[in-house]
RNA sequence: GCGGGUGUAGCUCAGUUGGUUAGAGCGCGGGUUUGUGGUACCUGAGGUCGCCGGUUCGAAGCCGGUCACUCGCCCCA
């Protein structure tokens, strides 16, 4: 292969079999968030970098190492979009819809994170997603919860996947249970992994999810955040869960699962799969109440989950098939123009047709054969002549010669069965 | 960002202890039976053996570096 033609590091081509499952994918997210009343919208693919770097907060992963952050010709400093909600966010409050709230909305696209590449993780990768903005209520919670779940399920892998939940509380739950897990744990520094120092002092609550085995020792009688929750908080974590129970929808409280941005509030869950090595997370997403006003707007609660696309597309099935109806060819070159018109009258009666060109009669049918035509239409010297065509079942091998309107009828006729 | 594995034609792989013009199957192109296909036959194209450098009279095979993919960590979707 030639070195300097190719994609650059973790950012793929996709090919009409890929492609076509991420558009299954996304289709069905479309299709079952449409149900729900969620509208499409699409947000730019960049923004200045603080639509990002304020939500996410300045100590995340995502801010400090995995961003692409690169200035214009204008010197502005822009950021190819991480993630989807700060913009949605940040859409809905410059469209003044804080006017006009509740509003819920699904939207697909790709998305950029300067990560080490694996199995279903790429740098440039789709995400499809859903924000329920301006709803305070645990019911929205329960909500979008379900509607992740539908969409699954109409993907047919929900038997593979498990719910996990937890609560983070309120600002001052979480301020509490914060306090409560520095105490725990300055009394292990000494024992603490590299990282999980270096959050003690930026982001405690990122430490209860590694996965280094001494960490997770000393984390096995650390506080539990569900222990410091407020009554208020406390009582809508008791409603999510119960609304979940009404749905019949299994789910896991996983004391540990903290997702790791900074605008996550109250609820945060996980749907997870263990079929794609440790890039297990399906689906994500939590409560974002802060969000708009670390953004510069009004508060306004809210709440979505993202999904990654090319991981779905991993664990769905399905082969693209795009064999035609009926293939076109002639006896010999001269009658090959005669057989564009025929062909958009064949287009135009709905059907999809392909002309194969080149080769002798036999190439020519061989290739028909291998594309998986359901017809062949042959024009030569004799229909020529007696103006039909030559039509031929590719399933039954049988042929006739016959005019071209009558075909098209045969041809429906034999589709439709 | 850290550690392990892999890297030969479009695909799956072979390539003996380093030795002349690097192979197979499948796939692909053209053709054979003078208008017909899942079979057959002939024939062709396609590889600077990921890339760069080193050792050697000589390297696809050894050494170093680099890139990409992959697995685990990290992080997340």
């Amino acid at each position: 292969m030639m070195e300097k033609l190719r994609t650059v590091r973790g950012v793929h081509d996709l090919l009409p079999d890929a492609l076509h499952k991420h558009k299954k994918v996304i289709k069905a997210g479309l299709n079952v968030s449409s149900k729900y009343c969620y509208s499409e919208i699409e947000i730019p693919i960049f923004e200045f970098s603080e639509v990002f770097k304020k939500p996410l907060g300045n100590s995340s992963d995502i801010v400090t190492k995995e961003n692409y952050i690169f200035k214009d010709r204008s010197d502005d400093e822009l950021m190819l979009r991480p993630e989807g909600t700060s913009g949605v966010v940040r859409a809905f409050l410059n469209a003044g819809l804080v006017q006009d709230i509740p509003q819920r909305f699904s939207y697909f696209g790709p998305m950029f994170r300067y990560e080490r590449p694996q199995k279903g993780r790429l740098r440039q990768f789709k995400q499809f997603g859903v924000e329920c903005i301006g709803i305070s209520n645990s019911m929205a919670d329960i909500e979008v919860i379900s509607l992740g779940y539908e969409f699954l399920n109409k993907l047919n892998i929900i038997d593979k996947i498990s719910l996990k939940i937890n609560s983070l509380g309120d600002a001052d739950s979480r301020l509490n249970y914060t306090k409560a897990l520095i105490d725990y744990l300055n009394d292990y520094k000494s024992q603490l992994s590299k990282d999980s120092l270096k959050r003690l002092s930026e982001n405690p609550l990122r430490i209860l999810d590694s996965k280094n085995s001494v960490d997770q020792k000393i984390l096995i009688n650390a506080p539990n955040v569900l222990d410091y929750l407020n009554e208020r908080s406390k009582e809508r974590f008791e409603n999510v869960c119960e609304g979940l129970d009404i749905l019949k929808i299994k789910y896991e409280i996983d004391k540990s699962l903290v997702r790791g941005l900074d605008y996550y509030c109250h609820t945060a869950f996980e749907f997870i799969t263990d079929e794609l090595g440790s890039q297990g997370t399906v689906l994500a997403g939590g409560r974002y109440d802060g969000l708009s006003k670390m953004l510069g707007g009004v508060e306004v609660a809210g709440v979505g989950w993202a999904a990654g696309v090319e991981r779905l597309a991993l664990m769905v099935q399905g082969e693209y098939i795009n064999s035609p109806d009926i293939v076109l060819m002639a006896q010999t070159e001269v009658y090959n123009h005669l057989l564009l018109p025929i062909m958009n009258k064949l287009i135009n009666e709905g059907f999809r047709v392909e002309i194969i060109y080149t080769g002798n009669i036999s190439k020519k049918f061989k290739r028909a054969n291998k594309i998986n035509a359901s017809f062949v239409v042959l024009l030569g010297e004799e229909e020529v002549a007696k103006k039909v065509i030559k039509l031929r079942n590719m399933m039954l091998g049988s042929e006739q010669l016959i005019d071209l309107n009558q075909g098209i009828k045969v041809i429906r006729k034999t589709l439709q069965n």
